[in-house]
DNA sequence: GAGTTATAGTTGCGTCGTCAACTATCTGTT
DNA sequence: AACAGATAGTTGACGACGCAACTATAACTC
């Protein structure tokens, strides 16, 4: 057993910062997105990820993996946004164990009609205060997290 | 009406990885910290911002506060927490509406013996892949962001 | 010092998301 | 072809958290 590494100055800096930054971060731009359009961060996530699909459709494991939530997380979602006449599911021809959803007109209106004021949040509370610099640092930065800790959950 | 600026390619690299990333760390830390210590990244928070104040205690606003929770959030967490027997409420004598939250023995020692792999999990996912250049960087970046949405906040 | 306003904490209600179990279908092996 | 094991999606049970409403106390104003 190693004796614990406890974080140095700067790597506490970063951690608890990081914490912080970007639990109101993701607060405020739910925020905006529900008073502006009625609409919940999580589902614009799913709606944008289906309005850059071939056809404007995804398999519901395609959308768990790419969204990062559970199956049934997917299933509850697509559920009420189906109520919501954003999707609509669809029969999979070549599974037949599986399911598309599907963007709607009414999904895409909605999307496009989010997304200026949606940008316009990420912007102010994130790029406002990053340089190009910082920019191209963090990018790969959080490409190479994203990439290690996805090798990390296959091993282990 | 400003024509929206949507991302640039730099931007737009930075976003998607910092949301997968982000979902990833988070998820991947609570599942090390339930699985090896019995208890949630939030809980375990608490713990430390506990452990940290003077004479281990402090008011439920001051938790709320500082860990980006609402009070009703805090409430629900502590009273968790008090019957694990993790904490422990106390009256307030200066202020007859409060309550300070006490971090119990009990508490300390769980916070102890989950400290060593939390911290490990944090190297082993984040600051695996970063740089010392690239901790500084983004130590910078996320203070400056939490402290701009925090002004941004108080505005409205 | 009486009355208004603000703040601390809790609670009811609703929503969202996970886990584990389940059904249906697909895939690989013999 | 038949069967064992994987995979897709759904559901029930449950836990966590936010909002809004509520009580109690504090702070401010006249």
């Amino acid at each position: 057993m190693e004796p614990t590494r406890w974080l140095t100055h700067d790597e506490h800096r970063l951690w608890r910062s990081f914490l912080d930054a970007t639990r109101m971060l993701f607060q405020d731009l739910d925020k905006q997105l529900v008073r502006d359009s009625g609409i919940s961060f999580a589902d614009y996530e799913i709606l944008v990820l289906l309005s850059e699909a071939e056809d404007r459709r995804l398999r519901m494991r395609e959308l768990s993996d790419a969204s990062t939530t559970t199956r049934s997380g997917i299933t509850r979602a697509i559920t009420r946004m189906e109520a919501a006449g954003w999707v609509q599911r669809a029969e999979c021809e070549s599974d037949k164990r599986g399911a598309w959803a599907e963007l709607t007109d009414k999904g895409a209106a909605t999307l496009a009609s989010a997304g200026p004021g949606h940008v316009a949040a990420v912007r102010a509370t994130m790029f406002a205060v990053l340089s190009p610099d910082d920019i191209t640092v963090m990018a790969d930065a959080f490409t190479a997290m994203r990439d290690h800790i996805q090798l990390h959950r296959r091993s282990g």
